[in-house]
DNA sequence: TATTGACTTAGAGCTAACTCTAGGTGATAA
DNA sequence: TTATCACCTAGAGTTAGCTCTAAGTCAATA
């Protein structure tokens, strides 16, 4: 596959596809004689992967040396697994700040349903309506 | 409130709440007849509020917005819900991201511990390992 | 009264993660 | 065979969100 393939299928831009190979995220893609990439179904899953873990916020250095570990091979699985798991701590945390940031703008939300009803006439408008 | 007083109550650098009230992130914080910012509870309640949302990973352009919409007043309170209805969604799906990732990551870090345990001595090492 | 130390400002500098530019190569269509 | 077009590289530029620096002010203490 070619790289605007690959840039259309995984929606990244043909620069972010180069980008991640050069700085590792990604390992090295295969190259036809003429030095073009010519992406196999490995460096697919691997751009697919790594699209995932940044979508969740994960950090490119993290990444990298994620992609480091795996490229040494099996003596480095317990370090991988340490890295996953230390990620995955990460993610619990960030997803409970989502989930209180979304409680604190239900609330409001609601409460300005409840301004735009007229069920709340009295309401001062204050930053005190937080909770 | 000394900035250096609401800095540790909130775990925020002083030169990141003189910045966020620089750009609107809050309103003006009250000030002494020398120019040495004395925060009320009003302030206070502000920069809890923008933590919170930013620690969600809300964009300061649209929390800038929302405090704009604010000082106008009553008129904008249909505004300011839309507004906080559109980050609400945007929190939802990057929530959903978030749990796809921890559990590609459960898969992951499963397989690693099996691994480990020797469960698996057959497993050939490769980013076919992945779902 | 002199100095200390916490505050002030404007503006420069930094980091992460891209994104763009300029100049070059190589296979294919006219 | 010439021109087009998709690819290539190195390296500069951009954006968001801080963070730091330098120079100054003011209140309280020695």
């Amino acid at each position: 596959m070619t790289i605007a393939e690959v840039s259309k299928k995984y929606n990244l831009t043909q620069d972010t596809i180069r980008y991640y190979e050069k700085i590792g995220l990604i390992p090295e893609v295969p190259r036809t004689k003429s030095g073009i990439r010519d992406f196999d179904e490995t460096s697919c899953r691997w751009l697919e992967f790594i699209k995932c873990m940044r979508a969740a916020g994960m950090q490119i250095e993290v990444l990298i040396e994620y992609v480091k570990l795996f490229k040494e091979g099996k003596e480095t699985v317990s370090a991988r697994k340490n890295l996953l798991v230390e990620q995955r701590k990460k993610l619990l945390q960030k997803q409970e700040e989502i989930k209180t940031t979304i409680e604190r703008l239900d609330y409001k939300i609601n409460l300005y349903t409840e301004i735009e009803e007229g069920k709340r006439k009295d309401f001062l408008e204050d930053i005190n309506e937080q909770p």
